[in-house]
DNA sequence: GCCCATACTATCGAAAAGGATACTGTCATG
DNA sequence: CATGACAGTATCCTTTTCGATAGTATGGGC
């Protein structure tokens, strides 16, 4: 089962910022997010997006990204094994927030990801 | 010093995308920036609008947005002691990025958090 | 028969995050 | 002199997360 680190019980008012959050959130997530925005992809491909994560740690996220609907899982029966993965329609939903997060830290961070002035 | 659970070194194209997921990912973060929006709120207030948190974990996250620059801290020389808590500039500039959540999250996903078809 | 590519899986361990509980300091009030 | 409000601190411990490393499975090509 997806771990609970945002939970999705203490709910006041900003439960559904605090659940969208708990979805996206995971070392890797976004990122992977982010570059399926631009179409399938397979897991090799997405590994060498992605420099330094390590297949279990991509299988891991994808894995939860599946498990919550975002994402769509296909394998072919081929050897050597070929896994496409692609947003689904409920991962497509996403994008203005994947959008709008891209955007907030293009004009906020520094390449080093400290905040710099409004 | 604030963690770096999403680091901002591994930066692919999707890195804005993480660093500024960084800034918000904390259990407590974006509930707290959530109910900043609507105006300055003492920690009590904060802590009574977020039935769970306790006062230590309180104190952390806050600390990390101050840090991070998101939030204000305004510490007034009275006894019973008070503090203000406010978003700065570049919080309040994540509006966009909290209310897309919001949106979302209301949109696809039910009361208990598991996301429903697009 | 062995090697290769691809997409994993298994195991171990370290680090970080988070929760429970109890305690501190100040001053006005009673 | 004790009490209470408020905003934290301090300590301890469990859970979760993440990284490193090595191993598995398949079948075509040599």
């Amino acid at each position: 089962m997806a771990k609970a680190r945002h939970s999705r019980f203490d709910c006041a008012p900003g439960c559904a910022v605090e659940a969208a959050i708990g979805l996206i959130d995971g070392k890797w997530k976004s990122i992977i997010l982010y570059h399926l925005l631009d179409g399938t992809l397979r897991f090799g491909e997405i590994r060498r997006l992605i420099p330094n994560v390590t297949p279990r740690m991509l299988t891991n996220q994808l894995r939860e990204l599946e498990e919550d609907g975002l994402i769509t899982r296909t394998v072919f029966a081929v050897v050597p094994p070929r896994v496409d993965y692609a947003l689904s329609p409920l991962g497509r939903s996403m994008e203005p927030v994947l959008q709008a997060l891209k955007v907030w830290g293009d004009a906020h961070l520094g390449l080093y990801g400290k905040p710099h002035a409004a």
